[in-house]
Formats: structure tokens, sequence, C-alpha cells
DNA sequence: TTTATTCGTTAACGCTGTTTACCGAAGCAC
DNA sequence: GTGCTTCGGTAAACAGCGTTAACGAATAAA
């Protein structure tokens, strides 16, 4: 049972979280400060130690939270399409993944740029269930592979090296799925790293140095993706608004 | 001619960016403080507003320093590799590119991460020669082409959205040599954002969640972008140190 | 009712970027 | 060489930061 303090407890860590949230996307990353937080609650900077013992703890917090957010963004989107259609699924999941990525741009630097020199994940402690999103983009991927068995390399194909670090990942991560090719999981890495890329750079801003709108190229990447494993290209994108535009200069 | 004073001014701008590189690689991005360069150059803060308006000033010259030696760095590597083995000199290039960035990781960090929100690269006032060192890769890549003929994507085949954008982008960075195909910049475009992305996640520490060495998947993923390109794989590397391990935690 | 625990306060330390006012020395014109 | 100007430095100060310590009031547990 809870506690009338548990409860007030948890309201406060509520709304400390959300009143650093308006200061992240209000003045980005360095807007976020334990006195500001505080003033905006009426209350003193001191206090907010009760509950996160340093900022970069509160901040982690944060970043657990927005991962969250994230795999419920993308599975909504991919629960958008049709079941059949794994193709459709996983790409609007991408493309849902790109999108808050955009809309979201402090955050997602919280979460995908450098992170701040002492920080680590929170131990991922008994839960079976792995990690986050990633899962997401996977177990899509595996049920595609299981009904389309598109071709994957052969374990002889992957040089060794790498086979031992796949094989080390799927086991820590659960990802061992009963009948999952270790190509299958090559592939899956390749792919998330290109996610990744492509994300990450227009996000960060350094894609506008060389095109001032990412859509296409996202999307022409997107398609290749599938082509390039002898799939069919997903069906264009609905008419979603395409994230909005400038914000920051770049490199 | 050089009047004393602006040699005496060359020189003292030298020692502040020595300063902050000490402090950079010392304590991180967040280590680079006016006071804390000034300490270690024997002066007083205000000091060093002669030289910078502001600290954001400041680590903007590092970044612009810390591109060149990226140019430098991989044109060396680059050279390494016999003139008629353009295979070889771009895998070799590429190879370049991670190894600085895993040796340089908080300096990496500056150049790629999020740009802080005022941030705007210095407009490339006058000179002819464009860019970076993207423009080194792609030069090594239409060289590639143009002995290889690899098959590239026809101008049709581009969605248009795509061939506007790299148009502009052809255009506005004097990349539109004469002959080169619509379709080898879309290749360029694809691959310098796939190169980014294994290099940054691994840098940015998103990769050890899965493999806790990057390298192989790496080396994988570089002879893939050839093989897909109807080349043969470039050899492997030379028997360089395996770039540093481990240094922060991740996501 | 008494005792502990929790949550908030004020005060303070040492750090940060930046601005202001001031001062000596170097460079330059005459 | 003298006088003026510009440059490169100083000290002092403002406003903000993360964090710790000491203390008081309210709440829960005994």
């Amino acid at each position: 049972m809870t506690t009338r303090r548990e409860r007030m407890r948890e309201a406060t860590v509520r709304e400390i979280q959300e009143a650093a949230r308006r200061h992240l996307r209000a003045h980005g990353p360095s807007g976020i400060s334990v006195r500001a937080i505080a003033r905006d609650m009426g209350m003193t900077a001191p206090a907010l130690y009760r509950y996160y013992a340093s900022l970069d703890d509160l901040i982690a917090a944060m970043i657990e939270g927005y991962k969250g957010e994230i795999r419920e963004t993308v599975e909504a989107a991919r629960d958008t399409v049709p079941a059949e259609d794994l193709i459709g699924r996983l790409a609007e999941a991408s493309r849902a993944f790109r999108r808050w990525a955009l809309d979201h741009r402090p955050e997602f630097t919280m979460i995908f740029g450098a992170p701040p020199p002492g920080y680590a994940p929170p131990a991922k402690d008994a839960g079976p269930s792995p990690i986050g999103f990633g899962a997401v983009f996977f177990t899509m991927m595996a049920d595609l592979w299981e009904r389309e068995r598109f071709p994957v390399p052969a374990d002889e194909d992957i040089p060794p090296a790498l086979r031992d670090q796949l094989l080390h990942f799927a086991k820590s991560c659960g990802l061992d799925r009963a009948g999952v090719p270790l190509g299958l999981i090559r592939l899956y890495a390749g792919a998330w790293v290109r996610l990744y890329g492509l994300v990450a750079m227009e996000a960060f801003g350094h894609v506008k140095f060389m095109l001032d709108d990412g859509a296409p190229l996202f999307e022409a990447e997107l398609a290749d993706m599938f082509t390039s494993l002898g799939l069919e290209s997903p069906a264009p994108a609905g008419h979603r608004p395409s994230a909005s535009a400038a914000q920051n200069a770049d490199s």
C-alpha cells in the first residue's frame, strides 16, 4: 500500500520532471539547472536534493523517461499500419523515430548525444524484458524474416570477430529468439546504425550543410534499406507534417 | 608584413588554444572555462576577452581548428596507400576518421555532437576550395567512379524531391565536377551518413550496449558499402592499434 | 505523548561568464 | 624626443551556478 507520504513524494518527483522538461524545451540542455527548477516550483534549490542526489541524477532520470516515451511513440506509429504489412510497420516506426527526434531536438540530444562523463545506464536489473525501443525494431525485423525469409548472411560469411560480438550481444539482450540466425542480427545492427546516423545527423544539424530538408534523403535511404534486403519498398509516408524546419545552424 | 604586435597577438591566441585543448582533454567539454584557461596561462579571465568575444567564440575557433586536423589526418591516411588502389585509399581514410574520433572523443563530441544553440559555421568566405574533409571523401569517390564506372542510380530513379536537394547541394559546394552524375552524389550522401552513424554512435558510447568493440562491425559495414556498390572489399586494415578501449558508459 | 523521520528553509563556499573602470606600456606621428 | 592613441593587462563587481551544512517545522511511528 502507498502511504500518504509516498504519494506526496511521487507527485513532487513528477513536478520536478515536468519543470525540468519545460526548461529543456525552452532554453536547451544548458537551461536545466537545479535552481531554475526549484524557482519554477516555488521552492529553494537545496530542497531538490531530497529527491535527486545531484543534477546529473536528475538528468539521468529525464533520459530514462524520454526513452520510454520514444518507445511508446514508435510502437504507436507501428500499430497505425495493419499487422500484415510488416514492411509498412517497420517503415512507419522508423519515420516516427525521426519525427520524434526532429520535434524534440534538445531531448534527443540528451539521449543520443555524448553522455556526460559519469553517466551509467540504470543497470537493467531483474526484468526479463530487454532494453528499449531497439527491441521493438528487432521484433518487427524478426517477424518479417520469419515470413519473407529474405536472404541473410550465412554464419560462415560473417567475420569471426564480428560473429563473437553479435553472439554476445544477442545473449545479453535476450534477442536470441529461437530460430533467428546470426545473420539477421548482423543486418539488424547495420540497419540500426544506419537509422541512427540518418536521424542523429539531421537532428544535430549536420545535414543542413548539404541538404536543407532531410526528408527526401531519409525516405530514399529507408527504401534502399528494404530493397537491399530483397524486399519491396514501403509505401510513401502518410501525409504527415514533415517535421518542423530550421532551428539551429550547423557545421 | 607582420608587425611585432601582430606576432605577439598570434602567439597568445595559439597559447589560448593550447590551454583550451588541454582542459578539454583533461576534464571534458565542460572543463573548458575562461577562468581555467586564463589561470593556466598566468593571466586573469577578462584578459581573454581581448582575443575572443565570448567563450562560445573561443570554442568555435577550437572546432574550426579540429576540423582542419581531421582533414589532414584523413588525407595523410589516404596517402598511405598507393594512388592506384582507390578502394584502399577510401577505406584507409574512413578508418582514419574512425580512429581520430575514438582517440579524440571529447573533441569529436564538440564537432559532431549537437552544436550549441547559437553556433554558426564561419561562413565560407571567398576561397574557391569548398568545405572540409567531406570533400576529400567525395574526390576519392569521384575518382573511383571515373575509373570503375560502378553503377549509380539514374537521374530518373532518384525521387524528384531528393534530386532537387542534391542538385542544390552539388552547386553550393562546388561538387559539380564535370561529368559526375547526380546518382554519384546520391551515393555519396548515403555513404557519408552511414559513416557518420557508425563512427558517432561508437564515439558517443551508444554502441557499447550491444558490442563492446565496434571495430568488427565497422570493418564489416565498410566492406559492405563497397560490395553493395559492385566493388571488391578493401584489404583488411593494416595492423594499427585498434583505437583505445573503454572510457565512458553509455545508453 | 514522545520519538524519529522527512521535507523544507537559510547561509555559505567556491566555481562560472561577463562587464566595468582603470592603468601601464608599446607603437606611432610629428 | 614628445605627445597621443591604441593595445593588453589588472582588480572589482554582478549575477548565476551546484552543492553542503546546520537548523526548524511538520508528519508518521512508537
